[in-house]
Order: structure tokens, then sequence, then C-alpha cells
DNA sequence: TATTGTTATACTCTATAACTATA
DNA sequence: TATAGTTATAGAGTATAACAATA
């Protein structure tokens, strides 16, 4: 066998698409809502959900940096930025000395509870309006593995011939 | 009822974050190979595989932005870009002056096809790998419904609170 | 040595508004 | 007047590499 076959079929292509659309023109909506209610870039909104969802409302910036998939000198570009806007404080972590832990502030949750009810309304609308309830949870049902496969296999590192450290 | 109910039940944020992060992971990978494989931005490989797929090669300039949902002075600097790197012409509109008529060069379908092949493969592996063949037919006929909607509902202007149809 | 995070830098991309030309 | 497209401009965001400090 010549390895991965070379081609989509009809239907994984109606389904590739489809997702592709869907999930571009929900982003735009959102980013626009998000923009205008609370003035925050859709990263700047997960990475204060992300805080405001965390028990201590804080976490350090690696772990912040893996669940958004960016690079470092993104997250600490985009910290830098809502710590002046007021919605986090960075402090240095206290068991590792070189850690930073970045926390959500009053403003920060202020600012998520403003921006919430636009943000699900448009999802509302956009996504869940045509799915009856079994569908969202067939849907949920086909999106989950995938996101768990998609998590595990590639560490990070897609990349068909990349290979590091050649020391 | 006070409009929108404000909130999301458990199985749609399920369904909601797996499509957020199943799309950002894919897309991640495929652009990391896109830029590999043919140094093509996803949005320029999009726009190639566009003209690629139209039986004439071509397109209108606004046929085109309608379909990347981008502004249309971003769809002129990209087609500068490709037009720049040889793989499209742009040429004056026959039937109508004002326009403009890009088409696809032998060297954009050559590099569309130099790309293809790693771009189905990441597809097939992130994307479908988990999924029976009965799993993307569900996808497919779950997410084309929403799709559908999408581009029917907001004209363009998924505006926050205003209100349409108030006559 | 490896890891955490920041900084400097360069680059890509996007949107807005002003503008030209044609319908 | 409205539409098609371009241009100028300005801003947001990202990645890379070099760096400092701690583990």
């Amino acid at each position: 066998m010549p390895d991965p076959p070379p081609s989509l079929d009809p239907v994984q292509l109606g389904a590739y698409f489809a997702l592709i659309e869907v999930t571009s023109l929900l982003r735009h909506a959102v980013e626009q809502q998000l923009r205008e209610a609370g003035d925050l870039s859709y990263v700047q909104f997960q990475l204060l959900a992300r805080l405001g969802d965390a028990p201590t409302g804080s976490h350090r910036m690696t772990d912040l940096a893996d669940g958004v998939v960016y690079s470092r000198s993104a997250l600490t570009y985009q910290a830098g930025l809502l710590e002046k806007a007021g919605l986090v404080t960075r402090a240095q972590a206290e068991d590792d000395e070189r850690g930073t832990t970045v926390t959500i502030t009053d403003a920060g949750r202020e600012r998520l509870a403003r921006v919430f009810p636009g943000h699900i309304e448009i999802v509302q609308q956009l996504l869940f309006e045509p799915l009856s309830g079994a569908d969202v949870k067939a849907l949920a049902a086909l999106l989950e593995p995938v996101r768990d496969h998609m998590r595990a296999i590639p560490p990070r590192s897609a990349a068909p011939r990349r290979r590091r450290h050649a020391s």
C-alpha cells in the first residue's frame, strides 16, 4: 500500500468544507461581537475565559500557551495587553522562580461578564438554531473524539519531516 | 420571554468548544503544511483552489471576495501577491469595463498540485482517522445545514443587539 | 543543560477611507 | 448614484532568535 490514499471522497469533502466554512463564519461573527461589546480580540477572550474558569483565577504562562497553541512570545504580547488594560495581573510564581502566574482581575471578570451574553446569543443563533437537541448531542459526540485524537497524535509538530535538535 | 436564553447547556458547550478546537488545530496543521510544501498561506490556497475548480479557471474579483469573506482591499492585496508569484493573471473583464478577471496560470495549477497531496494527507490523518464512514456522513449532514443557515441569516452584519425586522 | 519567560525585530495580513472609472 | 477595484495608511498580531534567570 502506498501509504495514505491521496484523495478525499465526496462525502469527506462535503464535511471538510462545511466544517471550515461554518467555523470561519462563526469566528468572524464572534470576533465582531467581542470587539464591539468588550474591545477584545478572540485570543484575548479565550485567555480571559480560561482564567475565569480556573478555580484560582490563575494560570501559568506555559499552561496558557499550551491551550492557545501560540508561540510563547505571542502569549507574552497578549498578556501584556491584558495587563495594560487592567484585566489581568502578572506575578512571579511561588513554587518556581522562573515562572509567571497570570491572574484575572475583577475588571477582567467584569469585562468577561459584559461580553458573554452577546457571545452566547451569536453562537445560539448562528450555530445551534438549525440543530435539534439530538443533533447537538450527535455533533459533540462526533467532534470530541476528533479533538482528543488531534491533541494526542501530533505533540505539536505535525510537520511531515521536521526533526529538531540534530546535535 | 426575555428574548434569547443567556446561556448554553453543557452539551452545547461541549459541541461548541470541540468545534472551535478541532478547527483551530486542523487549521494550524494545514497552514504549516501549505507553507512548507508550497509557500502558500491558507487564504492564497483557498483562492487558487477556487480558481482551479472553476471551469474557466477564472473568477471576478467580487466573486472571490464573497467566497473568502474578506474585504475588497485584502483580496486585492492577495491577488497582487499571487500575480507577482506568477500563479494568477489579472485582466479587465470583457463584459464589464469596471471588472477584473483573475485567472489561474499553469504555474498556479502546478503549485496547487504540489500542495494538494500533503493537504489531503493531513486532513485524512487529523480529521477523518477517528471517524467511520457513517460518522463522516453524519458530520456532513449536521454541518451543511448549519452552513446554509449561516450564509442565509446574517447578510454580513450580525450586529450584537440590533434587532432586524422591526417593521 | 533544559526550561520559563521576555525582548527586539521583521513580517504578514487586515480594514478603513479616499479615489478612479465605469454602469 | 451605485458598483468594481485599487491605493495609501495604519494597526494588530505572529514567529524567530537571542537573551536572562532559574531548575
